[in-house]
DNA sequence: AAGTAGTCCTGAGTGC
DNA sequence: TGCACTCAGGACTACT
């Protein structure tokens, strides 16, 4: 499931493979994701590729032909890079082929593939010029590793806000980037109850939790994204952080700080992590 | 304006 | 072994 870190770490990933290379060709398997996949997307062949770029969760891969590639990997999207030399990558199984859903063939041999279980992603193509405007760029929030997200930051988006704090850090129109597992993960690491209204949060609890946010996404990055079980990073191999979260998908087993066991709760659908002696 | 519920999707896990 | 059911989750839309 990706989040900010992941983004990031496949963004990384597949730059060194794609940026220069010219694309030969695009196969669209399925035209229907989360939103149709455009067809002018069909037209891409000898368009070059110019950089890699993140925004939010998105993956923004920014074309010589004025118009930018837009993927978001959803809940259990991948973007990885094969190559039509490697024999392993070739004889993967009719299981992980199942949902390749666009194909993008580059002039050295090498395929950009899009596959995700759930469709949940998107892949889109917009103007290069006018990207502010896009839809879904418009009401994006702050971007947690940028200089903008300071303490005041955070605290005027908690600023009488009724909701509970974790709902709030994982509203993308108030914060980008933070999904459920590094809500839990930052909230626990800032010794703040989840449940505590975001609008009640103290000073002291403000600047903790913006730092406990910037080191849980720094730290992810660095390890190279976590992985639960949807995510691979962009060569392919699984990623490699899964075992180090402090309180996330550990219901019952005891906290590594005081010992006690981990909760949880539902909220909204989604399950909330924490340690009611650690949070409080 | 702010908050909440429903929706999309598929595989893994659970209970019988 | 197999069927039916529940769950996970980002972020949208539609509603209160």
């Amino acid at each position: 499931m990706p989040e900010l870190p992941e983004v990031e770490t496949v963004c990384k990933g597949i730059e060194p493979h794609i940026v220069g290379r010219t694309i030969d060709s695009v196969k669209v398997l399925t035209p229907k994701l989360r939103i149709p996949v455009p067809t002018a997307i069909k037209k891409l062949p000898g368009a070059k590729i110019l950089s890699v770029k993140r925004k939010a969760k998105y993956i923004l891969i920014e074309l010589s032909n004025q118009e930018t590639l837009v993927i978001h990997l959803g809940m259990s999207g991948r973007l990885t890079i094969g190559n039509s030399k490697d024999i392993n990558y070739y004889h993967r199984s009719k299981k992980q082929h199942k949902h390749d859903h666009l194909i993008i063939t580059l002039d050295n041999g090498k395929e950009i593939v899009f596959n995700d279980t759930r469709k949940f992603g998107l892949v889109d193509l917009i103007d290069s010029q006018s990207q502010q405007n896009y839809k879904f760029f418009k009401k994006l929030g702050v971007e947690p590793l940028e200089k903008s997200f300071s303490k005041q930051t955070l605290k005027n988006i908690c600023k009488s806000r009724s909701k509970n704090i974790k709902a709030v850090i994982m509203d993308a129109n108030l914060l980008v980037g933070v999904g459920n597992i590094y809500a839990c993960e930052a909230l626990f690491l800032a010794g703040v109850d989840p449940r505590k209204e975001a609008g009640k949060l103290t000073e002291e609890e403000i600047t903790k939790l913006r730092k406990s946010i910037v080191q849980t996404l720094r730290k992810a990055i660095k390890a190279g994204g976590s992985t639960i079980q949807d995510y691979a990073k962009a060569d392919g191999n699984a990623g490699y952080f899964q075992h180090q979260f402090n309180v996330y998908d550990r219901e019952g087993k005891p906290c590594k700080k005081c010992q006690c066991p981990i909760l949880r709760f539902k909220d909204n659908g989604r399950s909330t992590y924490y340690c009611e002696t650690c949070q409080d």
